[in-house]
DNA sequence: CTAATGTGAGTGAGCGTTCACTATAAATAA
DNA sequence: TTATTTATAGTGAACGCTCACTCACATTAG
């Protein structure tokens, strides 16, 4: 059986973030293969070595991305017992993954739209974590009886609309450092 | 000075009327002349009689109907004195644009990334709408001083988010039978 | 008649993708 | 060790196709 030559996972992984920074900087439609290929220093045809369509390539790009960050987000959630611990957690958890990856945020928070059809609603995805924890939270009393689907979308909202506006420059980073004011906000909303 | 033949107007509203419908449903990118041609019950041709190209289509569509709906949220925040009041009109307006105009509300919704970089940052910017009155409502210390950015994004997340899940059909419409509930979310965030 | 509007086959640029070929490194043979 | 085979990885010109856009002509209103 044998190995590999000529580094195969070195180029796939060049390929991936290559495409995570165009696609973010210019939209994944707007990018073409070969502006990919010529940024990344490799030829067109490389890229089929590794990706049977763009298509595959986005899709890969996040559903990898997208469920580790679910996962990450889970096993925070899990370490924690009480309800203002799960939820401080997780809001500085995905606050420093934007301080320390922006890029790959940018590109699941852009792509969530397009990819969304043939996302699996699985126990991986973030938002569904995300749900479930307010929805258990609930059931214990722990935070006002409402549609859970509302309250989602309300922590939701005051998490991502910041960083939008911290993508565009309106807010300066770290993300990190507006935590706690996220935090105390979402508890503002979600209690009597 | 001749008038018109062939109701220009009425073609060019059917175009626009088409192009929100198909750019909301597809994509903008996704959404080509032919397509959109063909929908309208025109020819390719046609399109160009009343458009220079595609991108001013997108951009007209954009800056008209962003424009027209700063400006009506501009008079309804004018007509309230208090900053409560303020903001109490200005949720329930954009709930009820959104119900009485959903594939435009949600066109604003998705250009806006791809549009922001060309947009005048002026006074009929619906953001910059919300963010004056918030700011001014810090001043008169009717609320919490603080970042005036970081509480637009609150406000606007607190809106906007429920928004995107009533689009994926998480929620129900109509989005007015909400505006209570983001109203009091909002005034939470935004007291000590 | 004149000018505005509508038409749709035609155009060329640019797209994702392919494929015959080369380069390299591991496996095997000598 | 050295030579040979084999499989994997890399290449880029070429391909078929779709796209936004054009233009010579047809239709209609004033």
């Amino acid at each position: 059986m044998p190995r590999k030559a000529k580094d195969a996972s070195a180029t796939r992984e060049l390929i991936q973030g290559t495409a995570l920074r165009l696609f973010v900087e210019k939209g994944v439609t707007e990018t073409t293969i070969r502006d990919l290929a010529s940024a990344a220093g490799i030829a067109e045809g490389t890229l089929y070595r590794h990706y049977v369509s763009k298509d595959e390539l986005v899709h890969d790009l996040f559903q990898t991305n997208y469920g580790a960050f679910g996962r990450k987000l889970r096993d925070v959630q899990q370490a924690h017992g009480a309800f203002p611990d799960k939820l401080a957690a997780m809001i500085e958890t995905i606050c420093q993954f934007y301080d320390s990856d922006p890029i790959c945020f940018r590109f699941l928070l852009l792509a969530q739209h397009q990819a969304l059809p043939r996302i699996d609603t699985g126990a991986d995805n973030p938002v569904q974590v995300l749900h479930n924890v307010i929805a258990e939270a609930m059931e214990r009393g722990e935070i006002t009886a409402r549609d859970p689907d509302l309250a989602t979308g309300f922590v939701l909202g005051l998490l991502l609309q910041p960083a939008v506006l911290m993508v565009y420059g309106r807010l300066t980073p770290p993300f990190a450092a507006l935590a706690p004011e996220i935090t105390a906000a979402c508890w503002r909303v979600l209690n009597p």
